[in-house]
DNA sequence: CATGAATGAGTATTCATTCAT
DNA sequence: AATGAATGAATACTCATTCAT
């Protein structure tokens, strides 16, 4: 009160740092607890708890239980994006989508998507647009980016022309079908020894539907081809 | 004595078709309430209520929440077996497929599995061996049987040689995509107009990568007729 | 109906009998589960269940489950009634309560009475009248008789002239302390090896109090004394 | 900083003030409910409403029905301690006694405890445990306190030798009989008018048995004054 | 007369949210 | 601004008792 505006300005630049960290113990602590043990179970005064907060403090944070879930959702899916390789000009179609479908399968396993994932779905009844934004940021986002590199490997003539949209949704199945689906259905889902091995043949299913041949595989691993 | 007995065999039978019809009613209200609400949401007494029972009625028959979901998932799946064609033999490969594909959607969507999928997967982290068993008998039981039909097709030429395990995995992936996944975020997923259209474009891209070509697509029936 | 009365007198008998074999059933039913798990936890579905009768059948026998325990209660008394030695003029004053010593604490544990004790004293706060009856049927009836013991043994010249009423009392609650008391407080109280001795104990204090010395104990094992 | 904290201080001892006083009157309700009706028909909801409480503090005090019953029991067992005479020096064996059968007789009446042994006893089947340690505890720590009595009245030359473990049990089963015993089988049993005459005669008969004859029952003060 | 299915009132316990300090 | 104690509504499950057949 009595001290300059300097020290205001410490002062309220301090607290809000301390917010802020507050915060973000809470969204960290909300995340394990969500993700652990999905949304029903998770209490409130646990997240409290193990972000070292009181509840009052975490409701002045977050107005309800399902804002805080949604800021959950809404951080995790703004630090992801579309995983992508740098520049793609030096690549050959298959690296570039094997590398795209390694990202996704560690953005999912080692990011905890998948379990994220269990819990929005879980939430459909409560939460439905919530679980509509997740599939629109989520899964069409993916898909936009996907095509564009579909559509420019058209036009660099690794790809003959075709229906794109078509074709990276499937290729986005047959990833899922190895890298989400079984990881729906567990609690621990740890990325398997030969998930690399299914990527693979994945993508290569993809290039075979819609690669030019020659260099849809790596030149000098044409000896592998047959 | 005999007329005891005829009224006794009466009353048993009475009431044995009262009880039956009873649960019936339990387990389609429960159904109903599970595949609404999810499972924590969904209210014994309400479920009671749904059903026109008591709620001690209700633990007559289920002696708790988690028998009766249990009883669900059990009864709808004892319902599905996999959804095969009478006799393949008149059918071509394509023809095959897209007749499972399709039973594959109607019973995803009109029987509700993605729905029970939704409620299965919110509860791995209280009951995660029914998550379990659900994948292990359904996803995993439907790829042993497709498998064997692919083997069939290729024993049959229809298909050149392949790890028909990974193929039909493959297909399955694609198909998910389009009928069980968008199902999956939100509460109603009706059979969208074009759904033939793209499962017919994930049989063709199967058929593409595996099939021998000529008689994939557009077959000669006569040729086939073993 | 049409059968003469001889068939309906037989037919009323096998009635009667078969209607009194099932009270029987059912009181040996309730008394196992009442002293087993007590009041509120012995379920009147199980008493039926083990008496193989249905629950309607129970009670048209016993018209609520605190007459039922009424009843098991009171045939309990009927069936006690205190103890006797039959003719107790050929035996000691010692020999006579060491006798009724013995009786006593055989039909607290063995016939456990010391289990009935713990259910109705459980079921003051609702059966404070069953309680009342149990106490002055009891434990005074009981008292009633010893006095009557106790003054035929002061008129034979065994014991001098006291007020024989207190002296029960006295006898009583000594002998109680070592059959009764430790029985209240647990589930299970097998009669120890050491009962014989502690019962000794008890009726030489008494006799020592109240005999006249030189028939209290039996002649011939005088040695023993001091 | 320094206001700060000794609000916060005061904040803390507040409501540290608060919660204690909430704790006791969770403690007084309980213990009158769970005395009045017994363990079983005591309702957590009644509890809490008589302390004016609701549920969830009475469970935030109290983590379960069973954890609240044995606190009651546990406060009143250590408001007991054996209720000893200060200095018996100045005493007569007499005296002493009827001291310790005095404080005893209104411990169990007034301080209810023949009330909580009732409760104790009916849960004898569901809580094995508890009574077993109210038994330890509460009746043989008492006896051990006595012997220990006995053995230094008999060093004092009051009492002759004699086995005084056995003599207290037959004291403490005699004055049983007229403090405790007729108290389980009512609900409500004030001291009656005729206690002290009963009591003393127990003593009365414990001094004829085991006392040295002349100052057991009338001493000279001067004479045993150490 | 016997049955056993059905009842509904009752109980312990949990949890998101608020409020006095 | 932060606390944490307090709330009250909600929920799964039980059991003595009744009733249609």
């Amino acid at each position: 009160m009595q001290s300059g505006d300097e020290v205001n300005l410490g002062l309220s630049t301090y607290r809000r740092s301390v917010s802020e960290a507050k915060r973000k113990a809470i969204l960290k602590a909300a995340r394990d607890n969500f993700l652990g043990n999905g949304y029903s179970r998770a209490a409130m005064a646990d997240i409290a708890r193990d972000a070292d907060v009181s509840t009052a403090t975490l409701y002045k944070h977050f107005s309800s239980k399902e804002s805080l879930f949604a800021a959950i959702v809404e951080t995790t899916y703004s630090r992801i994006g579309v995983v992508l390789s740098s520049d793609m000009d030096d690549l050959t179609a298959r690296e570039i989508f094997l590398a795209l479908a390694d990202a996704y399968s560690t953005q999912q396993i080692e990011g905890r998507i998948n379990n994220l994932f269990r819990v929005v779905i879980a939430e459909v009844p409560t939460a439905p647009q919530l679980a509509k934004s997740v599939y629109e940021d989520g899964t069409l986002r993916s898909y936009a980016y996907l095509q564009k590199v579909a559509d420019a490997l058209v036009a660099r003539g690794d790809f003959k022309p075709h229906n794109t949209a078509d074709g990276v949704r499937h290729l986005g199945g047959m990833l899922k079908e190895f890298i989400v689906w079984p990881a729906l259905f567990s609690q621990e889902f740890p990325k398997p020894d030969d998930m690399k091995k299914n990527l693979e043949a994945c993508v290569d299913t993809y290039l075979k539907m819609y690669g030019t041949g020659m260099n849809a595989k790596r030149p000098e691993r044409d000896t592998i081809g047959n």
